[in-house]
DNA sequence: AGCTGTACCTGCAGGC
DNA sequence: TGCCTGCAGGTACAGC
């Protein structure tokens, strides 16, 4: 499902259910073998202290020094209505009801990282500042950019900066006026302060709405984000830029989907 | 080390 | 009805 917004939205959303719960029992359903599920041994009798976000990911430090950390991959869902179909984990709290995570299509993750440690989840350990913080600046974003990769692409990988996905990439760039194809490296100096008003201010906003409902994302209490209403490009293929009247183009940019206008977003300047 | 392409999954909508 | 294809908000990793 979700970026950032739609992340924090899940946050907010399961936060009383878990803050400073005991975690009485991990079990683990029909879930992958391997790291995604990793660890979940360690959460027997844990307080879960705090429930916080990391660009995509909820990330809960517990009382006995591990962590537990969440990804929602496309399809994750924390509920407290057990799934009928692709539940994976059932977490078991002490005078509290469970709850369970669902995912559908088996991308998302829900491990502990052993005393904190967060270098088996590369994406984590690399990515860049939290783009609603104060440590994301200009100048620490221009310095972050330095790469050959399509910006678009660049953005996606979480290094720049984090919980920018697919929608917000494609709607940040759009509003920056930048070609998604334009390398990194080959922002200039106006282009990134653009770029990084974008993304503060596109994030901001939909963070406020709940996020986007795309399909069918909903939190787990069947809550609906109301970003959706003001895309500008995502999902608007082929009808008018709302800026200038042409057609949006579409294009596959490392096996995403993306949306831009051609006019606005030119590969220059 | 940086970059590209592919792999991992299930479900749904649309065309025939 | 059913089969096929393409598509979906993401990350991890192999190989160059």
């Amino acid at each position: 499902m979700p970026e950032l917004p739609e992340v924090e939205a899940v946050r907010r959303e399961v936060s009383p259910w878990l803050l400073q719960r005991t975690i009485t029992r991990a079990k683990l359903l029909d879930a992958p073998q391997g790291p995604k599920y990793a660890g979940l041994s360690l959460l027997k009798d844990a307080r879960i202290e705090a429930v916080n976000r990391r660009g995509k990911f909820i990330v809960c430090p517990l009382s006995n020094g591990h962590e537990l950390v969440i990804h929602l991959g496309m399809t994750g869902v924390l509920t407290r209505m057990r799934p009928e179909k692709h539940g994976r984990v059932i977490l078991h709290l002490a005078e509290s009801e469970p709850v369970f995570f669902k995912d559908v299509r088996r991308f998302g993750r829900f491990c502990v990282a052993p005393g904190g440690d967060r270098r088996l989840l590369p994406t984590l350990f690399k990515m860049g500042p939290e783009p609603l913080s104060r440590a994301f600046t200009v100048s620490d974003f221009a310095g972050r950019l330095k790469s050959n990769t399509a910006i678009k692409s660049w953005l996606l990988t979480q290094r720049p900066v984090a919980g920018v996905g697919n929608i917000y990439a494609d709607e940040s760039l759009w509003r920056a006026g930048i070609s998604p194809f334009k390398p990194a490296r080959q922002l200039s100096n106006p282009e990134i302060e653009r770029l990084h008003e974008a993304i503060r201010d596109i994030l901001t906003d939909a963070v406020s709405a709940g996020g986007t409902t795309i399909k069918d994302f909903e939190t787990g209490a069947g809550k609906q984000g109301r970003y959706g209403q003001a895309l500008k490009v995502y999902g608007r293929a082929a009808q008018p830029c709302i800026e200038c009247g042409q057609p949006l183009q579409r294009a596959v940019l490392h096996q995403r989907t993306t949306v831009w206008c051609a006019r606005c977003q030119e590969s220059s300047g």
